[in-house]
Order: C-alpha cells, then sequence, then structure tokens
DNA sequence: GTACGACATGTCGTTAAACGACATATTATT
DNA sequence: AATAATATGTCGTTTAACGACATGTCGTAC
C-alpha cells in the first residue's frame, strides 16, 4: 500500500510512508504524547485510553518498544521522579519524528472516519 | 489484543475478536458496501475512497478476497450487468456477518479517534 | 515469615497479513 | 502492431501481534 500524492514535499511523504500504523503502535505512541513513561505504565494508560478493550501482551509492549527505540520514534530518558525507585524502570518519550508520525496517524484515522461516514451516507 | 468488555453478551463479543481490522480489509469491505463488485473495481473504488493514498497490489487484493470468502465476510454472487461480458469477472457482496464486522470497524475507529481527540486536549 | 498480587522487564516460536514480483489473458485505442 | 487498461491469480519475503515462558521486586494481608 503506498501513501502518496503528487503534491506532497519529501519530507511529509516519508512520514506518509510509514503509515498506516499498527493500532498497538497507535496507542503506545499516545500513551507518550502528554508525558514519557515506562513500559507498564503505557501498558495500563493503553488499557485505560482505550476503555479497557485492548490488553498489550508485554511480549506485543516491549517487542514494540524495541522496534520504536530501533526507528527512532521513541528515545530512552531519564526517570524524572525516581527518588528512591529500586525497580528496573525505564522510561521513554516520543521523539520529535515520532510525535510528528502519531499527528500523521490521527489525520489519517480522521480520513478513514470520513470516507466510511461518505459511502454510509451514500449508499 | 483482546476486545472484551464485562456487559457484552456473546453475540457482539464474537465480531469484537474480529478487529482491529487491517486497513486494506476495511478499505474491501467499505466497497462492497453499497454494492456488489468484483476485484478489479474494489481496487479503483479503494484508491477513489482514500482520495488516491492506497493503491492496493494485486497480491494483496486477490489474497484478501480468498481469505474473506473462507471467512465468510464476503460470498460470490451473479454478475447483475453481464450482458454481454466475455472476461473472467467475479462479482462479491458482503455477507450480512460481513456487514456487522464493517459496522464494528467504523465504530472502534470513532473510538480511537475520540480517544486522540481526548489527548490531544488534555495534553 | 510467607504467600500473593501488582509491578516491571524481557525472550522465543508461531501465525497472519501486506507486499512486490511474476504470470496470463482479454479488450480498446492509436 | 503495439500499448494501456482491464482482469485474475500465485509465490516468497518480511513484519508484527500474540501467548507462553522466564525472572525479579515491592507492599500487604494472614
Amino acid at each position: 500500500m503506498r501513501y502518496l500524492r503528487g503534491d506532497e514535499i519529501s519530507r511529509d511523504r516519508e512520514i506518509l510512508e510509514e503509515l498506516p500504523l499498527t493500532e498497538t503502535t497507535f496507542f503506545i505512541l499516545l500513551s507518550l504524547s502528554p508525558s514519557p513513561k515506562h513500559g507498564y505504565a503505557m501498558m495500563k494508560d493503553v488499557e485505560q485510553l482505550s476503555e479497557g478493550r485492548i490488553r498489550l501482551s508485554t511480549g506485543t509492549l516491549y517487542g514494540a518498544i524495541k522496534r520504536l527505540l530501533e526507528e527512532s520514534w521513541i528515545k530512552r530518558v531519564e526517570d524524572q521522579n525516581s527518588l528512591e525507585d529500586g525497580r528496573g524502570r525505564k522510561v521513554y518519550a516520543l521523539t520529535r519524528y515520532g510525535r510528528r508520525i502519531l499527528n500523521a496517524e490521527f489525520d489519517r484515522l480522521k480520513d478513514l472516519v470520513a470516507a466510511a461516514r461518505q459511502v454510509y451516507a451514500e449508499g
């Protein structure tokens, strides 16, 4: 599947070629959007954001984190609130690129809903 | 990923367990929603519905059609407008089950957009 | 003091789907 | 005669989700 439009400049084309995100990836990026988080917190956040519908397995979660790091959509940051945190937490944040991809995916989803509405309205 | 909610009855749960659809599957079902079509027509329709963004490769398209038939989300129907149609066209239509899945996916997409809006609004 | 659930991170093997490349044939236009 | 659009299909590669498994910490209830 290709995401190209004649009038798009190269920088935006790069972004569009990353789409569509999987639902897992979308929710992980979305959960990191307001503030950095560690893996387990993302899991809980995604469950909340999806109103309990989505429960990421750890295989999915940590596999996704690894991939997102490799592609530099997220980056590891220092844990701000680690006053006396003995646990092996690793905190991640969106990169600027990751945020642009999230925004593009949000736009794509809105387009999808709009397309569906149109078909439903005409039918 | 699981799509369960305590208050859901079994019939709806079945449907929810089929989600999320891949973008390809969503657009194929959407293109069949107003009227039955043959494969190539779906390809063109999906390109139009997505405003040129999505071009299904034939591998993706016919692979998806095969899968959708096996799962009975679509079914083969007789070609209505085949007056003097010599080509090997095969026309497909949504089954009732397929239509319910499409509707459920549409709802899911709306929920996704709503979740994202909420996060963006709060951030 | 110990058992248990929540917190926390990670690997491994299997499966499902997208995708491009390839193959084939017909019909319409130039 | 050639080419583009129409039309259907297979095959091999790659990617990601997923459940199962593995490991360990922390707080609390018994």
